[in-house]
RNA sequence: GGAGGGGUGCCCGAGGGGUUAAAGGGGACGGACUGUAAAUCCGUUGGCUGAUGCCUACGUUGGUUCGAAUCCAACCCCCUCCA
């Protein structure tokens, strides 16, 4: 089908859309007026990472077509556990632990969205404020009454658990009624007539759009994006590292950058539409590039992707960084570095410390792994020495260039 | 509350007194090949250690034994059926 609205073209091209309730209903609501739409993000980490940037852009793309995001901690349904997509309840978080997470989080939603009191700015909300207080009996006479438990079983995050014989306790089992609730209540606050979310959230969704029906009477929408794996088949934003954080205290600018270098050929295309604003004709140039020709392509991908997250300046460092790094296999000064000082040096550093510091590995042991099987390197010359000391006479311009394997460098400095 | 089954390394999963730091697979990392890609092949995959070795690990806590992931007891958690 076709539609007009602004928003609703920029994300059905870039492929954005898993499923809609109504895309023609919605489209006609977008075209009339600013509207309010939300998404709610869990406080079960204390950032936000790579997973999470489709619902991000979602609300920026929302944005940027004129209407009103509406970010919505889950303060209180935190305290529940989203049964969703998981095999396994979640450990069950304390209070000051949602606090924090909350807080990590917020800090990363100012880079994608503008916050403050007009029509179009964003407002994050804490559904604490009203789930707090519910009153257990009241609640279910005045709104448990409108789920149907028949229903709630047919839903994929119930009925997959109950299949794969995965136990689901009565607590995860109420979070869709409280996500439900949710969306009447930022209705009834806040006007917000959509919900969008990823795939895995259907239920969630078309459960608080039910019970906004039956007890106001009105039509929300809402609009599900899917859920973005590799073409390796893999969930997307997860590395040797851990996850691929969206701020710079957990994941640095230079290794964002290199995470999306490293993206698989056939990702690009849907990657660049997803994941950057490059306007779709450049992208279809980008996406027909094919041999090492791609690498231009992929080059784009990262810078795009990193600006969005750290800024121009820090994607500018980091591409430039790799550039020194990998087409003149220099040195850049984005490179993670570390300080030894001059009279540990003419000690001599053992090789297996430093890589440690470098944070290059985890362990002795693990260098030691890496040494035997011929992956590291000292000044680009691979090292057969366990025990390789480091000393002054490896000092070029006063650092030593450490490296893991092709792809991960390190400085020592001589302090 | 009763009966039965189960909890193993990052994940899945074998093992049922010593030869088990624990088969196999996945993932991950390294090497070769490349384009910082994919596919393929090879290697590695608990910690400390130059090597012998030591320590930690099979839900938890005790026990039996020269010796336990393996046997026993209690407890915790999960699943199935019954009430």
């Amino acid at each position: 089908m076709t539609v007009t609205s602004v928003f609703l073209r920029t994300i059905l091209e870039r492929g954005y859309v898993h499923q809609c309730t109504d895309l023609a209903g919605l489209d006609a609501v977008l075209l009339r007026q600013p509207t309010p739409a939300y998404i709610g993000f869990d406080c079960t980490a204390g950032s936000l990472h790579v997973g999470s940037l489709v619902p991000i852009l979602l609300l920026r793309h929302w944005q940027r077509s004129g209407h009103k995001p509406i970010v919505l901690m889950g303060g209180g349904t935190s305290r529940v556990g989203d049964p969703s997509g998981k095999d396994e309840a979640r450990q069950l978080l304390s209070e000051e632990q949602i606090a924090a997470n909350m807080a990590g989080i917020k800090a990363v939603f100012s880079r994608f969205l503008t916050f403050g009191d007009g029509p179009a700015d964003a407002v994050m909300i804490d559904n604490a404020e009203w789930l707090d207080s519910l009153n257990y009996i009241a609640f279910l006479r005045e709104y448990g009454r409108h789920f149907s438990v028949n229903r709630m079983l047919g839903f994929d995050s119930v009925r997959l658990r109950l299949e794969r014989e995965q136990p689901l306790s009565f607590l995860e089992f109420n979070y869709m009624v409280l996500q439900g609730y949710d969306f009447l209540e930022l209705w009834r606050r806040e006007g917000c007539r959509v919900q969008m979310g990823g795939s895995d959230q259907w239920g969630n969704i078309v459960s608080g759009i039910d019970l906004a029906r039956r007890i106001e009477g009105v039509d929300l929408f809402g609009l599900t994006a899917p859920l973005i794996t590799t073409a390796a088949g893999a969930k997307m934003g997860k590395t040797a590292a851990g996850a691929v954080w969206l701020n710079a205290d957990r994941v640095s600018p230079y290794d964002y950058w290199q995470f999306w270098r490293n993206t698989d050929d056939a990702d690009v295309g849907r990657f660049l539409r997803l994941f950057t604003d490059v306007p779709m004709e450049d992208i279809e140039r980008l996406d027909s590039l094919s041999g090492a020709d791609r690498n231009a392509a992929k080059k784009v991908l990262a810078f795009e992707a990193t600006r969005l997250a750290h800024g121009d300046t820090k994607a500018s460092a980091a591409a430039e960084t790799a550039r020194k790094v990998f087409e003149e296999g220099s040195l850049g000064d984005a490179l993670p570095a570390f300080d030894v000082t001059a009279a540990a040096l003419m000690e001599g550093v053992g090789l297996l410390d430093a890589l440690r510091q470098a944070g290059l590995v985890h362990s002795n042991g693990e260098a030691r792994r890496l040494i035997r099987g011929g992956g590291a390197r000292v000044n680009d010359t691979v090292v057969v020495d366990e025990n390789r000391q480091l000393t002054p006479e490896d000092l070029k311009d006063g650092i030593i260039k450490l490296s893991v394997g092709r792809k991960q460098h390190a400085v020592l400095r001589r302090k």
